[in-house]
DNA sequence: TATTGTTATACTCTATAACTATA
DNA sequence: TATAGTTATAGAGTATAACAATA
């Protein structure tokens, strides 16, 4: 059981990561020829990292099931961004990859995320810099990092 | 136009929010009796510090438009967690409130996300976790802070 | 006329249940 | 029989366009 002290740095670590999620949402979803829902942005970031990942490789990373991720595939595919082949040694499974267009949409989505955060970033000091670096270093290192399912 | 030190810094902000928001998404998803997902935690947050908010403000901070709030804001009344009623002073207006089942239900979420973060920061040491708070305070620092008027 | 909100319509996001195909 | 996916169905999340009511 979590002292309060915990507690408090926990709304802290909650509040901070929701007010940056609104700005990387904002940026994901605004205007510009790709638009992307921030599903869909997570969907091809893990593709992009993934080449010939299956349904259930992604369902499990998305922590969604599988008829979710088979339409929202659909989707995907129907935009020209995503691949669905018939996985060679199992047939039963599909190797999923992006298609140029989706890796041009996913580096374009990011890029604009990472501009619009280095902006911000620039206004802070070069120390200020390196104590966000090293606080964003504790918080992944706390953070359960993709597999490990609780 | 920021430096490639400080793209590399925002890339890792980028990175660190999304693996933070996972964590935050999956507990406020989970089993529970009040399931709620993001976008309507998120609203049952705002209205739980802006008591009587119009659905104009609501759509502001949510980044959404007013038709997509509308609806938004149906299905939380339907669900009995959030009540419309015609503001006194403009009666165009309507002014937004919780109701106790909506407060519940919004508290019992916060309760559970902080609780899983706190267990996640139980394993820093303190100086970690020291570390990890300076950097959470430099970020909230330079991300724009949604016009919080609370 | 301008502002606040709702309704109509159309996708996407997500779930559970029932199904198909392969192993 | 067990596993990987899809289809059916349903409700929430989101947008644009058209509308109604109030200021």
């Amino acid at each position: 059981m979590p002292s309060n002290e915990i507690l408090d740095c926990a709304s802290v670590v909650v509040e901070t990561v929701l007010l940056g999620m609104k700005t990387i949402r904002a940026e994901i979803r605004a205007e510009r020829p790709q638009e992307l829902s921030v599903p869909q942005f997570r969907m091809l970031a893990y593709l992009n990292r993934r080449e010939g990942a299956s349904l259930s490789d992604l369902a499990e990373h998305m922590e969604l099931t599988l008829p979710s991720v088979s339409r929202a595939v659909d989707c995907l595919v129907r935009r020209g961004h995503v691949e669905r082949d018939a996985s060679e040694e199992d047939r039963r499974r599909v190797a999923l990859a992006l298609t140029d267009d989706g890796r041009k949409a996913f580096h374009s989505a990011k890029d604009s995320v990472r501009m619009r955060v280095a902006e911000l970033l620039n206004m802070l000091s070069e120390a200020e810099r390196a104590e966000l670096m090293r606080g964003m270093e504790v918080l992944r290192s706390a953070l359960p990092t993709g597999k490990c399912k609780r």
